[in-house]
This record gives C-alpha cells, sequence and structure tokens, in this order.
RNA sequence: CGCGGGGUGGAGCAGUGGUAGCUCGUCGGGCUCAUAACCCGAAGGUCGGCGGUUCGAAUCCGUCCCCCGCAACCA
C-alpha cells in the first residue's frame, strides 16, 4: 500500500476581535471540511489556522485600556480558539503571529529577501489618521476626514519604510498565471488578480515606524514588519519553517490556502513573490471563498449586523450550523442567507429528509427485525436502482469537494437522500411486513440501511458528530477517529455491501436533527 | 469609461446555439414505517431593456438600465 499523501491546507490568519463572528468561521467551516473531507480520503492531512495579532488596533485599543497588547491578545485568542474547537474546527495548530518560532520566520524571510536584493528603504507616503493611528487611503476618507474621528484634522505624513521589490516580479508572476492558472482559483476572483497584474505592481511597504506592537525589523529597531509580510509569513511557519526541516519537507508546498476573496492581492501577487524571493517553492493553489451576507447586507463589525455563532448553534446546533453555511452559501462566490431559509433547509434537508430517512429505517429494524438488520440480499430491479444512486451521488461529490464546490457536493448528498426515500415508498416494507414477506423486508431495510451509511460518511467532514450517530444507530462501529482520520480510505467505506454492511444490531431510532420551529413573528424589541 | 461579479417562474439557483431544469414555497392526490415527516402530480417563467448575427439565442455581438464586491489592515 502507497503512503499516505500528505494534504497540508490552511485558513488566513484572523483579523483580530474579542470574539469570532459566523463569517469568520464561515471559512474556517469551509476548510474544516475541506481537511476532514481528505482525512476521509485516506490522506495525512495538516490544517492551519489562527490569529493575525499585530495589528494597529490592538495597540490602539490596549493603550487606550491602559494594558500592554499582549494580554489583550492573549485572551481574544483564547476565546477564538475555543470557539472554533466548539465547532469542531479540527486544526492541528491554531497559530499566533506573536509566537516565537513565528517571529523567527518572519526574520528569516527578511532576511531572504534582503539577500536577494528585494529590500530597499523608501519613503511612505499619505493621509494619516492620529486617531486611528494608521493611514488611510483616499476612498475611506469621508469629505476628506477620517469618517471614524471626523473632528480631527487629517494629516499628509511621509515616513521612512523599507519596501519589497514587487515590481521585479512582474514577468514571473504574469509566466506563473500564463503557465498555472489553477494557483488562483476560481476563476472569477482570479480575472481581478489578472486584471491587477496588467495594471503593473508597484513595490509595497513591509516596515512602520513609532510603533512598539509587532516583529522588530532586523537590524532596525525603529521599525517593526509590517503586518502583511508578517502574516503571509504564518503560512510556512505552521509546516516548520525555518526551524524544523524534516517538518518542513513533509508539509510544504501547501496544497490550498484558503481565505477569503477580499485578500486575493496579497495571497495571488505578493505571496508568490515574497516566496520566489526567499527561494521557497509556490503553494498549489490559493482559494478564494466569496463572503456571506445577511438579508442582503454585508455581514460587518461596525455594521453591527454580524451572527452570533452560539445563537446559531442555540438554533441549529453544531452540526446543523455547519451545514447550513455550507450548503446555502455556494462557497466560490458567496450568497446571501435569510433567517426563514436557513430554518426552513435546516428542516427540509436534515429533519425531514435525511433525519427521517434514518429513523424510519432504524424504527422500523427494529419494529420489523427485532433490530437484527440483515445482509444485502439478492439485488431486485429497485435494489440496483438505489446503488446506482449511489454511485452517481458519491461521483459527484467528490467531484464538486475536489473544487470545494461544497453546496453541491451536499447537494449530491440529498439526492441520494430523496432516492432512499423514494425507494422506501416503493418498496413499501410496511405493506411486506404486513404480508407476511420477512425475506424482502429484511432486504429493503439493509438497502435502505446502506444507502444511510454512504449518507453517514458523506456527511462526515460536514456534520462530523451526527455522522457518527447515524453510524452508531445503524449498529456500525466508527472506522475513523472524531477528527475523520485513520479510516480506510473513501474507496472502501463507500463499497456498496461492503464490510461495515453485513449482518448486525441495529440501535435504537433517535432523531438526529431534530425539527427546528420558525423563529416567532419579529423576535424583535 | 478604475477592476471584477451578477440580473432566468413567489424565493434561491442550474443551464454558453436547437422544444427552459432543480430545490423551497403554493395547490391537488397517495401512503402511514417515520421528526404534522415521506412519495406522486399540477399551476407558475420566454430568461433585465433595446437593437443585431443566425434556419434557430437565455446561450454570440452592440448598447442601455439596475444590483453587489474590491480599490494596497477591519472575514
Amino acid at each position: 500500500m502507497a503512503a499516505p499523501r500528505s494534504f497540508y491546507l490552511t485558513t488566513a490568519i484572523f483579523y483580530p476581535s474579542p470574539a469570532p463572528p459566523l463569517h469568520s468561521l464561515y471559512e474556517a467551516i469551509g476548510a474544516d471540511a475541506l481537511a476532514r473531507y481528505h482525512r476521509l480520503l485516506g490522506d495525512d492531512v495538516r490544517l492551519l489556522t489562527g490569529m493575525d495579532e499585530h495589528s494597529a488596533q490592538v495597540e490602539r485599543l490596549a493603550r487606550e485600556r491602559n494594558e500592554e497588547p499582549k494580554p489583550l491578545i492573549d485572551g481574544w485568542a483564547a476565546t477564538w480558539q475555543a470557539t472554533f474547537e466548539r465547532f469542531g474546527i479540527s486544526f492541528d495548530r491554531f497559530i499566533r503571529t506573536t509566537d516565537d518560532d513565528h517571529v523567527r520566520a518572519s526574520l528569516e524571510m527578511v532576511r531572504r529577501a534582503m539577500a536577494s536584493g528585494d529590500i530597499y528603504k523608501g519613503t511612505y507616503s499619505g493621509w494619516y489618521c492620529i486617531g486611528d493611528n494608521e493611514f488611510k487611503t483616499d476612498a475611506q476618507l469621508v469629505d476628506g476626514r477620517c469618517p471614524d474621528h471626523p473632528s480631527l484634522e487629517i494629516q499628509w505624513l511621509e515616513e521612512e519604510n523599507w519596501f519589497f521589490r514587487l515590481s521585479a516580479y512582474q514577468e514571473r508572476l504574469e509566466a506563473l498565471y500564463r503557465d498555472t492558472p489553477s494557483f488562483c482559483e476560481p476563476e472569477h476572483y482570479r480575472n481581478e488578480v489578472l486584471a491587477w497584474l496588467r495594471e503593473g505592481l508597484r513595490d509595497f511597504s513591509i516596515s512602520r515606524a513609532g510603533t512598539t506592537w509587532g516583529i522588530p525589523f532586523p537590524d532596525d529597531p525603529e521599525h517593526r514588519i509590517y503586518v502583511w509580510f508578517d502574516a503571509l509569513t504564518n503560512y510556512l511557519t505552521g509546516a516548520g519553517f525555518p526551524d524544523d526541516q524534516a517538518a518542513f519537507d513533509r508539509w510544504w508546498p501547501a496544497d490550498v490556502h484558503v481565505i477569503g476573496m477580499n485578500i486575493t492581492r496579497f495571497h495571488c501577487l505578493y505571496w508568490p513573490a515574497m516566496l520566489m524571493s526567499a527561494g521557497i517553492e509556490l503553494p498549489r493553489q490559493v482559494f478564494a471563498h466569496g463572503f456571506m451576507t445577511l438579508r442582503g447586507e454585508k455581514m460587518s463589525k461596525t455594521r453591527g449586523n454580524v451572527i452570533d455563532p452560539d445563537d446559531a448553534i442555540g438554533s441549529f446546533g453544531v452540526d446543523g450550523t455547519r451545514y447550513l453555511v455550507l450548503r446555502e452559501i455556494p462557497f466560490d462566490r458567496g450568497g446571501d442567507m435569510t433567517e426563514d431559509g436557513l430554518v426552513r433547509r435546516y428542516n427540509s434537508e436534515l429533519a425531514h429528509d435525511l433525519g427521517n430517512l434514518v429513523n424510519r429505517t432504524v424504527s422500523m429494524s427494529a419494529r420489523y427485525l427485532g433490530g437484527e438488520l440483515p445482509a444485502l440480499g439478492e439485488a431486485t430491479p429497485a435494489d440496483l436502482a438505489l446503488r446506482e444512486a449511489a454511485a452517481a451521488a458519491t461521483a459527484r461529490y467528490r467531484a464538486a469537494m475536489d473544487r470545494l464546490a461544497f453546496e453541491e457536493a451536499l447537494g449530491a448528498v440529498m439526492d441520494l437522500t430523496r432516492a432512499a426515500n423514494g425507494y422506501a415508498e416503493s418498496q413499501a416494507p410496511w405493506t411486506l411486513n404486513k404480508a407476511g414477506e420477512t425475506a424482502r423486508v429484511g432486504h429493503v431495510l439493509a438497502s435502505m440501511a446502506e444507502a444511510c451509511r454512504h449518507l453517514a460518511h458523506l456527511m462526515a467532514p460536514f456534520t462530523p458528530t451526527a455522522a457518527g450517530e447515524i453510524l452508531r444507530q445503524l449498529g456500525i462501529a466508527a472506522p475513523y477517529d472524531h477528527r475523520g482520520a485513520g479510516g480506510p480510505g473513501l474507496d472502501t467505506l463507500l463499497a456498496w455491501g461492503g464490510d461495515e454492511a453485513g449482518a448486525r444490531r441495529s440501535g435504537t431510532a433517535t432523531p438526529i436533527f431534530p425539527r427546528v420551529e420558525l423563529p416567532d413573528e419579529v423576535a424583535a424589541s
């Protein structure tokens, strides 16, 4: 047997805040589903996520409170990590850019860029708001003032900074996209990157003066490494760079960086240039996801219309929430949600179609067979049709998962679910039971159980706990651990009538996804 | 003309040249194992507007209108 393929994937490191809103978890949930899918395939998976802590906002807020930045961010990071764990995000490391090894990695990246002659000292100029302690772009200004501090006079500042010579990589990046367009997916976001590339690349500032929050710039203690140069490097740190060469050899290059579509510029232009400069192999792919909106409006901290993840758990549970965000919002392009839509989707697909399918299967097994599920019998045309539906759904699912089209993969899952419910209807084991056709009842229920077993495995990357519970009710011991690792591989798991599908004793039927009531009219006030 | 995406039955989407398809919702029927669930059927759109290419366009070209995202630190 061949050694398992290694699969290293990352989320972006998140902009710091006291606790994660749902739209930040969206990215982590998507990455986690992909990680779990690859574990199911039998790959050796590493999932990296974490927090981008060297933000000027952190320093500013800490000062306002007369605190040091580090204790403040320590608390935030702990909350984020705990929330990720609650959502079943199976990360291997929650990296923080204040971690010691990350500081070393960032310094090494600066040194390498210097050695390549890609760093020089220049002047950064722009509108500077002393309220925010940061530079503003023209577009950020309202009537020539900072929208957050309209009473303050905006200032034109010029500051000596270290710059990275991005312009030197124009041709190499053009070649990258010519030879390997799949470096940035999906295509509609790549088009945007290509447009920027056509406009021409400009060098970017990688240091800031006048702050003590951040990684000191090598040989220039007045400067700190500016956040993007530091932040992007986290993907290397998470693979073992620069200390652990064995780990780095094993995991790098990353298979995919899952990011939000708002930061494609950094990941698809800056990052490959930085790696080229450092003489490090490029990741195989950057995948940009779209954003979720709520009732047609962008969710944002400032707008105050963010969904609290724990409210979502309260309504739909962890698995229900994971399922809904990935099913409702096409990962590659983003989309809108409404509370009613989520409830409808949950009830229709999870409670009524899938949950009820498992429930009726297990319930009839107990009632008609005393829980003694037989192996699959000789297949009738209807049995074969169900088996073919499973094969077709699996093929579509795998193709969709390979391009992170989670909503489509789940659509395939629902196709199989509906096929299985239709099979139940056409075979009507309740009628067969009345007619005393016990053997056929057993074979029909075995087929239904086999469909449920397939569904459990297909759902496992999305709803890991519920998937385990489905298997348990079917009388099957989980073939992989709670992170989805250690199984025999998807081909083995999803062989119709395979090892797991033999005669066995099923469990007690308990609703996996209890129906959710529509929220009361206008829960407002 | 800053860049990019999008306008398809009530809602959300698929569909890039040849009788417009799916899910939800609605209406009617069936079943009774099951979470007032499940299954079957029906109504409902001519595909943002206008013009053009073509034997034939949602699908190609032109133009106009509208929506959304990004624009070098707030997913």
